[in-house]
DNA sequence: ATTGAGCGC
């Protein structure tokens, strides 16, 4: 189990190198009372020490894409930095979202998708930025944070489909965070595990639509599949924001993506999460059980592979031929 | 509340 003080907890990434960019933030105050471990309070603001976004545009300018020539780092051609946006209200067009984004002097393009018969919004869109840490940084300080002039908050996340992303075909590892308090965000989440496991890839704490208040649970997902189980049992019960949290591994999200399918061992043992593993374990038999009558109890159930029931034990394991 | 919503008209 680890234990560490809560100064452990990184601030806000600043951006490291010699680089233009500014994070926007104030420094998070110090956090006042006596200190659980793992608690990150006051990390997530609004980002208010910016000049509030300007709405409606101050003069008819702004086209798409923006045409300042934008400050950060060059970008790498095939990097990922658009981010989709949600929950746009139908006056939220290319302007809006421009004037959102344009002190960050990052921002590459701008499109709102439209319904194509009447024109009007359709409730989504997406901003390009010129490098993918740009596009990091909008990421972690407005998500979440209210829209100018907008009854809701940002919804924004990493574009996904369609734009050449996710081809990344390298492995990733998820665990399942339940019992998260109220105010725990993404970025709270990530650095909570980043800080003692530095492969951590990103977080996400699920959003209910209609309310906007998080349902209480999340991801994170991890590159080094060591440090994915150490941090299944190491990270159970440590705190994120107010309460400690329960871990779990996740159970694969649809069809897709790299997931994991921890530790199928060399033995050839299989994982339960091995989506591959035809075999149930049954525990508490009677010891005059015979693995003839495990034979007779599953076999209507499925073909069989095989039954054992190890020497002197009160379980066995039936293999089917599939799930 | 406890295993993930939305994606280029």
């Amino acid at each position: 189990m680890m234990q560490q003080p809560a100064q452990a907890m990184v601030p806000p990434p600043m951006a490291p190198q010699t680089q233009q960019y500014q994070y926007q933030q104030p420094p998070p105050a110090p956090v006042p009372q006596a200190q659980q471990p793992y608690m990150m309070m006051n990390m997530m603001q609004p980002p208010q020490s910016h000049p509030p976004p300007m709405w409606p545009p101050q003069q008819g300018s702004a086209g798409v894409p923006a045409q300042q020539q934008p400050a950060g780092q060059p970008a790498n051609a095939d990097e990922v930095r658009t981010l989709w946006i949600g929950d746009l209200q139908y006056y939220m067009d290319e302007n809006y979202l421009l004037s959102c984004f344009a002190q960050t002097g990052e921002v590459a393009s701008v499109k709102v998708i439209r319904n194509k018969q009447t024109g009007q919004v359709e409730g989504y869109g997406f901003i390009e930025f010129v490098s993918r840490a740009a596009a990091e940084r909008v990421l972690q300080t407005y998500n979440g944070t209210p829209m100018p002039n907008g009854e809701s908050n940002y919804r924004l996340n990493w574009a996904s489909f369609s734009s050449g992303d996710r081809r990344d075909e390298t492995p990733e590892f998820t665990i399942f965070v339940g019992d998260l308090a109220a105010d725990v965000t993404d970025y709270m989440l990530q650095e909570t595990f980043r800080a003692h496991f530095p492969s951590v890839k990103g977080a996400k704490v699920v959003i209910d639509r209609i309310t906007g208040r998080t349902k209480g649970y999340g991801f994170v997902r991890f590159g080094d599949e060591t440090e994915y189980n150490r941090a299944m049992t190491e990270m159970n019960g440590a705190f994120c924001s107010t309460r400690p949290m329960r871990i779990g591994p996740a159970t694969n999200k649809k069809t897709g993506a790299a997931q994991q399918y921890p530790a199928a061992s060399s033995q050839g043992t299989q994982n339960e999460n091995d989506p591959n593993n035809t075999t149930i374990f049954v525990g508490n038999l009677d010891s005059n059980v015979t693995e003839d009558h495990l034979r007779e109890v599953f076999s209507p159930y499925g073909q069989l592979v095989h039954v054992k029931i190890p020497q002197n034990k009160r379980c066995g394991f039936v293999q089917f031929a599939d799930r």
